[in-house]
DNA sequence: CGGACAACCTGGCGGC
DNA sequence: TGCCGCCAGGTTGTCC
């Protein structure tokens, strides 16, 4: 579930903890965590590195550290957060990875569904590079948005979940955005017009700064780095709202299969 | 390019 | 109460 605002949240979280502080080593409790590096290899690697930055790219976390960049995906149940060393957090019955810090806290990813994974790389751009722009950018214009689209043939709601066309949007942001456009998610891309594509343009940045502001979604397993939940979920107007009226009509919610993902959207004001 | 689908995983829930 | 099967969804990879 974690998405863009989600994503952005934890980073924000963490910032001001983590900025600074240095790895003095790292405990893999589960290898398949790990990408692309047997377990006692990130262990060692990682262990003296100081933490020089965190940000966000896409949906990935992304620690720059003295040698190596640290990214983090946490899929759908991946959470990140502090906790005094050996103190139990209330969060660690799921726990894959721990670093402990240079102030006797640590930092924990704790996995339930084991999607997650923890890069340790020197060459980031390898995971990152086929990532579309940052649709909170200012360089990202209508105009940008157009171009990404163009030549697709494709219904609008995978290709607005394709993180190569534009980066940070899931299952549940994109329901959001088509509701807000009146966009029906099965639209083929290259039938939109030009207003409705600006429309969309604008549906995408709105529901993705507002998520922001309100911390992120809490649907399920999301929360926050310090435990407590989001608000972004008390405002949906499409996602999970299946049969209850639509905001703006009063039409029963639909929820269809689209693309192997549950897809919610108003069937009459939604074309 | 696109669409379908499996794989990776575990827990919650509805149905029987 | 217990068992079965479905559903949740981010990403990669395979096949047609």
């Amino acid at each position: 579930m974690p998405e863009l605002p989600e994503v952005e949240t934890v980073v924000r979280g963490l910032h001001p903890l983590l900025r600074g502080r240095i790895i003095w080593s790292a405990q893999v409790y589960w290898a398949g965590t790990v990408a692309d590096l047997p377990a006692p290899d990130f262990e060692e690697r990682i262990a003296g590195q100081q933490i020089k930055e965190i940000g966000r790219r896409g949906k990935y976390i992304v620690l720059d550290l003295s040698n190596d960049s640290l990214l983090i995906h946490l899929k759908m149940t991946g959470r990140l957060y502090i906790a005094g060393a050996g103190q139990d957090s209330g969060e660690d019955r799921w726990m894959r990875v721990v670093f402990a810090l240079d102030n006797g806290k640590e930092l924990r990813f704790s996995d339930l569904r084991k999607f997650g994974r923890v890069y340790l790389t020197s060459t980031p751009g390898k995971y990152l590079d086929k990532l579309g722009p940052e649709p909170l950018y200012d360089s990202f214009t209508p105009e940008v948005f157009c171009e990404r689209l163009a030549g697709r043939a494709g219904q609008i709601k995978p290709l607005l979940m394709n993180q190569a066309i534009v980066a940070g949007i899931g299952n549940i942001y994109a329901d959001e955005a088509l509701w807000y456009a009146g966009i029906d998610p099965r639209r083929k891309a290259d039938t939109l017009t030009q207003e409705e594509q600006d429309t969309l343009y604008r549906s995408v940045r709105k529901v993705l700064s507002d998520g922001i502001e309100r911390e992120g979604a809490s649907v399920n397993w999301y929360r926050k780095p310090d435990g407590s939940t989001g608000s972004a979920q008390e405002y949906f107007k499409a996602y999970g709202q299946s049969d209850k009226p639509c905001p703006r009509c009063g039409t029963p919610i639909r929820k269809i299969r689209l693309a192997q993902r549950g897809t919610h959207f108003c069937p009459l004001c939604q074309q």
